[in-house]
RNA sequence: GCUCCGGUAGUAUAGUCCGGUCAAGUAUACGGGCCUCUCGAGCCCGUGACCCGGGUUCAAAUCCCGGCCGGAGCACCA
């Protein structure tokens, strides 16, 4: 039997052993723990900076979980730093979170529960498991790497919560108090020794503006949060792995004995593309991008406007992370080819000659053709295109051409290089039916084609040092029919790649991938 | 420096908890073929890996010890 056959009868026979192989693919392993109907998960992103890959692969893990289970996802903004935080970023989160595809089922901030978290501040104190420390910020380091305890840990609860309230009513400034936990100050995890719950900043936040001073910090604010969320599920990169402990720890004190599970991962990046604030600055700062849009940066838009489809993420989170510690970097190419293969079947295929070069045929006939854009997809029309003896091929295949070399171009006729001088090609026409094992080039006619610019994006650090040459700006001529792409979508440029149209005004691309 | 954690093909991942079915699966990359009026897509075939050294065991990718390499944390950021 036939491979053909033996697949025949199996889809006859067994038609799910087919197709089983290619769902398990798709599929999340399953969620430690987790109970149908009963998982709750969360999106907590710090409204301080544009969102990014990493936030984006986070978020689907947390969504596509609670989705498994028939649970239900937070957003949940992380905003009690008022001096980081940014109207802005809140909407950056947002808009990137729906462009993805992930529906929340509820959304607040912890800046909400301000005075709740004062609530729960006051008994601890009251339980003397808190208290308010006025040691200069370096002190307070120095004895914790130490191990060592400092005279205010010993203060009673009355005194604390004079100190307290004192902090609240402003008696503090900036950096002169703080409170703390009473952990253990020689836990290996340092995270335990002590940590500050509370802090001083004199901000004006974006959403309570000035009303408040004290400022709960992330420990603090995530244990209750996840609490009042009733969080089952906490799925976070591996630099909060030491929290687990401290986390836990601060509820029990609270006396809530219910915690989620967590799940910590290494954070990754794609090959020479860093996610980092930092690394991003300071290629802005060289002057090699304008803006966190740009298209060679991870930021959401970045990717965005780089024609990666939120599909194509989506699958590539479920199929090729894993809930592994050791450290990764993609290569583009994973990602570059799920997209390639949900944008091939969809994508307008369009002629563009990158660097054109004339063409001139002898004898060539005024021709006009009806061009699918399309090889297989129907639905996606033709357009008519109209040559004769003059038109443009792209550059490269125009170097590679030789006095006696044959070559047909797509749909509209074969020729024969006669002459190749400078920047012409004289040839000479060869019939217009397909020729076998013959090259099939593109082509644009000479009278009627447009300028096209396309930006072509490349990684940003080689070797850890900033690219100078991370942008390419690939300038050619593109067949009539180029106009017609819309704003956003993204068509195949044959034989050079897809790109996206990223201007509504100009013929401006910016390239995806082959 | 201290404390954790990890090292499976070029890249990423499955397997590691509960040793044998793993002469190691998958995706991508790469090579070849088929198909095609694209060097795209699809289909078929192939190349390619258990960090190193010891130990335990009839048997180790899986367990133990040491080394090397990598990551994370050690904030009045999240």
């Amino acid at each position: 039997m036939s491979l053909e056959e033996q697949r025949a009868l199996l889809a006859r026979i067994a038609p799910e052993l087919l197709e089983a192989k290619r769902v398990e693919k798709k599929r999340l392993p399953p969620l430690p723990g987790a109970e149908p109907g009963k998982v709750i998960t969360r999106l907590p992103p710090e409204p301080s900076g544009y969102m990014h890959i990493g936030h984006a692969m986070s978020g689907l893990l947390n969504y596509l979980y609670a989705r498994m289970y028939g649970g239900v996802i937070w957003l949940r903004f992380e905003d009690t730093d008022p001096r980081k935080v940014k109207p802005e970023y809140y909407e950056s989160f947002r808009k990137g979170y729906k462009w993805l595809g992930i529906e929340w089922d509820h959304e607040k901030n912890n800046s909400d529960d301000m005075e709740l978290f004062y609530r729960y501040a006051e008994q601890l104190i009251k339980s003397g498991k808190a208290y308010v420390c006025t040691c200069p910020a370096e002190k307070i380091r120095r004895l914790r790497a130490l191990g060592e305890e400092c005279e205010h840990r010993s203060h009673g609860a009355d005194e604390n919560l004079h100190l307290w309230n004192e902090m609240l009513a402003g008696g503090f400034g900036e950096g002169e108090a703080i409170m703390r936990l009473v952990g253990d100050m020689k836990h290996a995890n340092t995270t335990m020794r002590d940590p500050a719950l509370f802090r001083i900043i004199e901000h004006e936040h974006p959403l309570t503006g000035d009303r408040y001073r004290v400022w709960p910090l992330y420990d603090f604010a995530v244990s209750i949060e996840d609490y009042l969320c009733g969080v089952t599920h906490v799925l976070r990169t591996s630099e909060f792995a030491l929290r687990d402990e401290l986390q836990n720890y601060i509820r029990s004190l609270l006396g809530i004995s219910r915690h989620p599970i967590y799940i910590e991962y290494s954070r990754f990046e794609f090959q020479g593309t860093p996610v980092s604030k930092r690394r991003l600055r300071a290629v802005l700062e060289a002057g090699l991008a304008r803006s966190w849009d740009d298209p060679r940066f991870p930021t959401i838009e970045g990717i965005r406007r780089r024609g990666i489809l939120p599909e194509a993420i989506r699958e590539f989170t479920i199929t090729q992370t894993g809930f592994s510690y050791a450290k990764r970097e993609y290569d583009w190419s994973l990602l570059f080819a799920i997209n390639r293969r949900i944008l091939d079947p969809v994508a307008r295929r369009l002629f563009f000659a990158p660097n054109p070069v004339k063409l001139l045929i002898d004898g060539a006939p005024e021709i006009s053709v009806e061009a699918p854009y399309h090889p297989s997809n129907m639905d996606l029309g033709s357009r008519n295109l109209r040559a004769g003896g003059e038109l443009y091929i792209s550059g490269i295949d125009a170097e590679r051409m030789r006095p006696g070399d044959v070559y047909r171009l797509k749909y509209l006729m074969n020729f024969k290089v006669l002459e190749v001088s400078g920047n012409i090609i004289r040839a000479e026409f060869m019939g217009r039916e397909p020729i076998r094992d013959v090259q099939i080039i593109q082509w644009v006619p000479a009278g009627e084609c447009v300028e096209v610019e396309v930006l072509v994006p490349g990684v940003l650090y080689v070797n850890d040092e900033i690219n100078q040459e991370s942008l390419r700006i690939v300038r050619g001529l593109g067949e009539r029919a180029v106009e017609t792409v819309r704003l956003d979508e993204i068509v195949q440029f044959e034989r050079f790649g897809f790109c996206r149209r990223d201007s509504a005004s100009e013929l401006r691309f910016i390239f995806a991938h082959d």
